[in-house]
DNA sequence: AGCCGCTGCTTGATTGGTCAAGCAAATATC
DNA sequence: GATATTTGCTTGACCAATCAAGCAGCGGCT
């Protein structure tokens, strides 16, 4: 091992080792549990559910593909591929833009709406109960920043 | 909407929803990018990273195939798809178990354990950077015992 | 000994995502 | 105002994971 570049860094201390395993357990366990939870409760797996949230959180329920895209963290094609399902449900219907033909609105109906009241609280209930409740005694605010900085993914850099 | 379980669950406080949102983010961009950072230095998946770490921290690295597919948070399948994959790169190799003949290990190879010690410097270099970075101030240990009760799966209960 | 159910792993089918190529509308350039 | 470039989204091919079914070896029971 005398390769210049990669010798010798300092392993983690036993510390910031069990925190990166415990968080690649969680990254690896919550999705699936919250997802069990609203299938068990109110069948809707979650990213389809963040693409309905996120619509319903608009003015006018409607969202461009692009930017509901980013807010779900999905690439555009797999934006495409959840709006399609949530189509074939009924769920969201989707509309030629006017100032821009070539783009397109996805559009939340009312059924998707409905359907969203209906999983919001067990949604709501997964999350704290799987997640935040194992936080009481934190400062949130102030975790919530440090996790904003570790998603700011810089390209390499 | 008249079930009673479900009934007017409490909105999240603006600093659960940050965080929650945060953390989204991060299970999001962080696997994607601690594996670029590794394709682009020294080409190995994370998946396959985990397993090879984890054969590597044996006493004579080799693993059953359940033991090791729980460490690396895969489905027996998925390990056995890992598995195959890392054995056509000749980095780990499998062998029948002598005291259980169905049982399978998985060996690695000194050619897998070379590649090892050349990902892993930029494996740690990239969890340090895109992570634990982030965390400068905090106290680690506390932060990781809530992880590993949020990471602790009850079935649904 | 001989069957039966259990265990450990593999395999087949499906799912949900990615990237790369395609297509149509918009915009810039001449 | 025709042509070239860019933009917004969809589609095709692929990939890594999952679950469910299969199969071989093990072990208990009679």
């Amino acid at each position: 091992m005398s390769n210049p570049s990669a010798a010798t860094p300092q392993p983690l201390t036993p510390d910031e080792e069990s925190l990166v395993r415990a968080l690649g357990q969680v990254m690896h366990v919550l999705p699936r549990a919250i997802d069990a939870d609203m299938v068990g409760d109110r069948q809707l797996p979650l990213t389809e559910y963040t693409a309905l949230m996120n619509l319903s959180e608009t003015p006018d329920r409607r969202m461009r593909m692009n930017e509901l895209a980013a807010l779900c963290h999905l690439s555009l094609s797999g934006m495409t591929r959840t709006i399609i399902r949530l189509e074939t449900q009924g769920l969201v219907r989707r509309e030629r833009c006017e100032e821009d033909a070539r783009g397109s609105n996805a559009v939340l109906t009312d059924a998707g709406f409905a359907r969203l009241q209906e999983s919001w609280p067990s949604h709501l209930a997964a999350v704290r109960r799987r997640f935040l409740q194992h936080f009481e005694g934190f400062d949130l605010a102030q975790l919530a920043r440090a996790f904003q900085r570790a998603g700011t993914a810089e390209t390499t850099d």
